[in-house]
DNA sequence: TGCATAGTTGCACTATTACGCAACAAATGT
DNA sequence: ACATTTGTTGCGTAATAGTGCAACTATGCA
């Protein structure tokens, strides 16, 4: 049962299925400091909300580099799928405008890879040298 | 948007998802006392978390006499169906013991009504008059 | 080896939510 | 009318979850 409300829980938050949307309607995966830039949400706060996400089995990750690129999980799991039919009848102003955002974002890939950080700045997480120079 | 935060938000409590599973297996609407005896759980509440379901659009009610009865909506929306698929696919064993309990429950109805109020004394909300007289 | 960059995590603070209690409303029966 | 019964609601409290900040890890590059 916990399984199933941590679930349920997982989906209870805009952040949330705004970046399940986004990998619904990728055709590739999305790093953390994509997300940022797309979303305007902060780094930290889609690392946890990513992290979140994981746990509960949506989301796989993988490690290239400095960079952490996520996608959907490809599950056999009925529930799931389930689930994910039932998000893809979701639709809103916000999501649509998410997806033109990703599409810009995803511009500035090179050879497919994203190997610009965030280009927002005030949405960066400022490291110790950064604050001490401010 | 916030409609489907909601929505999410409502399943992801136990008692609700209980709620839900008891009136997905049940042929007949089910009353507030009812709930109380199957689940276990004090009236009020049952009565709360009736009304975050009912306020999500998942359930609807009927009130006769004393009584009031719920059962789900009967939804054309194809995101609700959806998800009702989905919460057809979780098991665990305390909702099969629900499902025990309610056919319990269910047999002390006469011509089909609940007559009887709450059996499970600790679970009833008491009134001002109880509380005095103990 | 030292520094910059991408991402994570612990902590304090705030906001939301669930629960228990008691008062309350509404319907019924005497 | 009045008491009884079914169910609801407001309030205080405890637990939980989201956010922002700053420190931290880890990878790559000079």
């Amino acid at each position: 049962m916990k399984n199933f409300t941590d679930f349920f829980k997982a989906l209870s938050d805009e952040t949330r299925l705004r970046i399940l949307h986004l990998l619904r309607n990728s055709t590739v995966e999305i790093c953390v400091c994509e997300f940022t830039d797309i979303l305007e949400i902060p780094t930290y706060n889609i690392s946890k909300h990513l992290k979140i996400l994981k746990n509960t089995g949506l989301l796989s990750e993988r490690k290239e580099g400095r960079w952490v690129y996520f996608k959907l999980t490809d599950t056999q799991d009925k529930f799931t799928q389930l689930i994910f039919n039932a998000l893809q009848e979701i639709s809103s102003l916000q999501l649509e405008k998410d997806l033109v955002a990703l599409k810009k974002r995803l511009d500035l890939r090179m050879k497919g890879k994203c190997l610009l950080g965030v280009q927002k700045e005030h949405l960066k997480t400022k490291n110790k040298e950064t604050i001490s120079k401010s």
